[in-house]
DNA sequence: CGGCACATTGACGTGCATCAAACCGTGTGG
DNA sequence: CCACACGGTTTGATGCACGTCAATGTGCCG
C-alpha cells in the first residue's frame, strides 16, 4: 500500500483523476506536512463554529459533515471516505459553519491551512486543483438538494449506494458492486433525511427486488445497471473523466 | 447606482463583502471584460452537459440553478440574484453538470473563463476571492440539504426567506424585511422541495401567524426574529462578518 | 370581452414519521 | 460458560404532512 510511504498518497491519487499534474507537482503533495489523529465513532472531528488551522485528510474510516437543529434532528449532508480532503474549503473559509464526525473509528492526517495555502498561491497547477476539488463537492451537495427534495426512500438510498460505490471504487476499497460501508441503518438514515425503521424497510424491499444488499457494513450489488435505473444516477456530476456509469 | 459604471460593480461589491481587496484588485474586477444578454423568463442561460466558457453573473433578474429528472420532475438547487456570479466554479469545471434558468427577464454579463482563471493565477488575493466564493456556494447547498431533508414546509419556506432577504439588503435591492422576490409560487415549490399547492396553504398559514406576506413578488416581514425563530436561521453559514442575524 | 397564467380551494390518497415492543449478536463480568 | 446488558435491527399499529386530482377564482393583457 502506497499509503505507508505518505500519508497523502490517497489525496494525491484523488486529485490525479480530475487534474493534470507534474512531478513537481506530485512531490509537493506528497510532502504535505501533518500530524495523524485518530478518533472514535461519534467523536466531533471539527466542532460548528470553531476556528480550523487545519483542513483534514481521510486515513482510513468514515466521517461525514452534519448539520445539527435546535430539537437535536440531525442531518448528514456529506460523507468522507479514504483519501478524502473533506475539509479542503476550510482554507478559504476558517471559520466552520459546519460539524465533521467520525461514523467510525477514523484516522486523519491534519494539513495545516498555511501549507496549502502557500501551494495554491505559489503553484498555480496546484491552487486550480484545490479549487476544482471543493467545486466538486459543492456540485454534489446540489445534487442531493434535487434528490432531498423531489425523490423518495428508494430512489435516495440507490444514489447514495452508486455514489459511495462509485467513490470507494476510486479510492481503491472494493468495486462500485461489492464494498464496505460501515455505517448503521440509524446514520443512513441521516444522509438519506429519513428515520432508521423506514431505512430498515426500504433496505428489506430493496433486497428483495435484487437491487442491493446491505448486512452490516457489507454492501453487494447484484446488478449494477438496475441500481443505477433505481437511482437515476447520472456519473457526470462526480466530474471523474471517462465515468459512463 | 454604480452598476451604470461598470456591469462588474456589483460583484466587486460582493468579493469585498468577504475578501479584502487592494486597490489594484478592485481595478482589476472592474475592467473584467464580458458581454450583455438578455434573457425571457423560462430560457435556459447554460445548458445541463454543454461545455462552458463564460462565466455568469447576474446584472438584473433572478435565475435558479435547476435540478431535473426523468419524468420531469424539477428542483432548484440555488438562487442567484443580481451581483451573483451563478457559475464562478465553471471556471476550474467547465463541463455543466447543472442547468441555470432565467426565472424572470434577466441580464447577465458573460465573462470568459480565460480572464478569470488569468486572474487566479496571477493575482493570488483575487485567487482566494474567488475560490472562496464559490466554496460559501457549496455551504449554502449542505445548509439545504439539511432543511430539505429534516425541516416541514414551514420552516423550508422561513428559511427561504430569511436567506433571500439577506441577501437581496446585501446586494442593495431592498431590505431584509421588505424586498421583491418576484418568483411564483410554483417556482418557491421547486426551491423548497414541495407542490405549489403546499406552497400556496403554508405562506397563507404563515401569513396568518404575521410571519411573511408574500404578494406576487411583494416580500413583506413584519417580525424579523420571528422569521428567523421559524426558520431556525444561523446567517453564520453566509460567512458575511458582521452578520449576525 | 375573452383568454391565459397564476392563485386558491376541496376531497382524498399515501409515504413516511411516530410510538412501542420484541429480537438478535456480541462483548462483559460473575 | 452462562446471564445479562447494550447497540443495533426488525416488526406492527397508528397518525399526519404533504401529494394528487380536479375544479373554481382572479388579475392582467391584447
Amino acid at each position: 500500500m502506497s499509503e505507508l510511504t505518505s500519508p497523502t498518497a490517497a489525496f494525491l491519487d484523488r486529485l490525479r483523476q480530475r487534474s493534470q499534474l507534474s512531478e513537481d507537482d506530485e512531490k509537493v503533495v506528497l510532502s504535505l506536512p501533518g500530524r495523524k489523529k485518530s478518533f472514535d465513532p461519534l467523536q466531533r472531528i471539527v466542532d460548528f463554529g470553531e476556528p480550523t488551522t487545519h483542513a483534514t485528510l481521510i486515513i482510513e474510516g468514515i466521517a461525514a459533515r452534519v448539520e445539527t437543529f435546535r430539537d437535536g434532528d440531525r442531518e448528514i449532508s456529506a460523507v468522507h471516505i479514504p483519501g478524502d480532503m473533506c475539509d479542503l474549503h476550510s482554507v478559504v473559509v476558517p471559520i466552520a459553519s459546519w460539524g465533521i464526525e467520525a461514523l467510525t473509528r477514523t484516522t486523519i492526517y491534519a494539513i495545516p491551512h498555511a501549507a496549502l495555502l502557500e501551494i495554491s498561491r505559489n503553484i498555480p497547477s496546484l491552487g486550480t486543483a484545490f479549487w476544482r476539488e471543493t467545486t466538486v463537492d459543492g456540485t454534489m451537495f446540489a445534487k442531493w438538494v434535487g434528490v432531498m427534495g423531489r425523490r423518495e426512500a428508494r430512489v435516495r438510498l440507490a444514489h447514495l449506494f452508486c455514489e459511495v460505490g462509485l467513490r470507494m471504487e476510486l479510492a481503491k476499497r472494493g468495486t462500485r458492486t461489492r464494498f464496505r460501508f460501515d455505517v448503521t441503518q440509524y446514520q443512513m438514515a441521516e444522509m438519506a433525511g429519513l428515520t432508521s425503521i423506514h431505512i430498515n424497510r426500504t433496505l428489506q424491499s430493496m433486497r428483495a427486488d435484487g437491487i442491493v444488499k446491505f448486512d452490516r457494513g457489507a454492501v453487494e450489488i447484484p446488478d449494477w445497471q438496475k441500481l443505477v435505473d433505481t437511482a437515476e444516477f447520472d456519473p457526470a456530476y462526480l466530474q471523474i473523466p471517462g465515468l459512463d456509469g
